[in-house]
DNA sequence: ACCTGAACACCGTTCAAGT
DNA sequence: ACCTGAACACCGTTCAAGT
């Protein structure tokens, strides 16, 4: 385990945010983010291990997005911050989004959200055993949420689709004027309120 | 567009479904694939016009594992059922389960899940309006339990590191006796049982 | 109708060498 | 300390050809 250089390690993340965001994350090789430093591809090689360990800084690159955490005051104000911010980092960054649903990667920042996450939970009134289960609950109906839209899960061509499918569909067919998605943040917010329930029963 | 030969796509697919499970999702080329099916890398092209349709195939062969809908009694029932269907379904091919959450393929037996959700919505009493967005809301949250899950993002490595940099993260030190996951099976259950309070408030 | 061979333009990464 | 060049073992895919 060679010790790695860390001088241009955010010159490097930054040109690879940059490749993904413009031309997607199969357009994102060594190569490409090497030429777009100003460097041969081998050059990288002396700052991240390998593509994996330059991808997984690129999850942390998106987490310290996420981290500031302002001050809000109440526990329903500081997460829905939390949840819209997280959205709105997936529709900023589509491409690279996905990657930290799939990567596993601990980075400090994401421990902050998730602390802050604890927080309003605990703030909330949820008991001690139970706020690490809702945080995972509701971290994993936000990320999912927010990568289904970038992914295309809820878009208007699978609704379509779906609905000229109707035929051995019976349940599609007898809602097929509720299909449509209309307004997704208006969807977003519907969803958080739901949860909040969860979080404290009204 | 050329049309397709069908003859051997249910054989084309079997293998590429054999290699993720066995060596994992980059582990699945096309030159891979061709070779378990004992031909030229070229004659796939025949199959599928190119290594994109034949993941998307591969979805759907996922899906038609969780379409059969067993008659089922009460809504809680069938709804339970897919849900505990995808969770397992992740778990024997946590390599290729992500493509059903990362690609948009609409496919006829991912239209009969939906629909079975959207019955088992209705005969919740949840109003017509209301129903695609909370089948929207389910799926999601139980398509990425089962994608953390199998991703790392639940393992214990995060919770060993989360715990060991719990100087800065207060709320992890004072729920440090609760973030162990001790049963997941349990988890999902609460969980599944947080989300029917939601569609049928008690 | 189905398949092959050769070729093209790419990949990530190792190794030895250069300043 | 930092970077390069050449090379290796891979990719997906096109094209023209073969039975």
């Amino acid at each position: 385990m060679r010790k790695l250089k860390t001088s241009r390690q955010p010159e490097i993340l930054d040109a690879a945010l940059a490749i993904a965001d413009e031309r997607g994350l199969e357009a994102l090789s060594m190569r490409a983010v090497a030429e777009r430093v100003g460097v041969t591809p081998m050059a990288l090689y002396g700052y991240f291990r390998n593509k994996d360990e330059l991808l997984d800084g690129l999850v942390g690159r998106l987490l310290d997005r996420l981290a500031p955490g302002d001050p809000g005051q109440t526990w329903q104000e500081r997460l829905g911050a939390i949840a819209w911010a997280t959205r709105r980092l997936a529709r900023e960054h589509p491409s690279v989004f996905p990657l930290l649903l799939l990567r596993t990667s601990v980075t400090p920042d994401g421990v902050q959200v998730v602390d802050q996450l604890y927080q309003a939970l605990l703030d909330a009134g949820v008991p001690e055993a139970d706020v690490p289960r809702i945080e995972r609950l509701v971290s994993t109906f936000v990320m999912g949420f927010a990568l289904s839209e970038v992914s295309g899960r809820f878009s208007d061509a699978s609704r379509d689709i779906r609905l000229s499918r109707g035929a051995d569909a019976p349940a599609h067919r007898r809602l097929a004027g509720h299909l449509t998605p209309d307004d997704w943040d208006a969807e977003f917010e519907a969803d958080l309120a739901d949860l909040m329930r969860i979080i404290r029963p009204v």
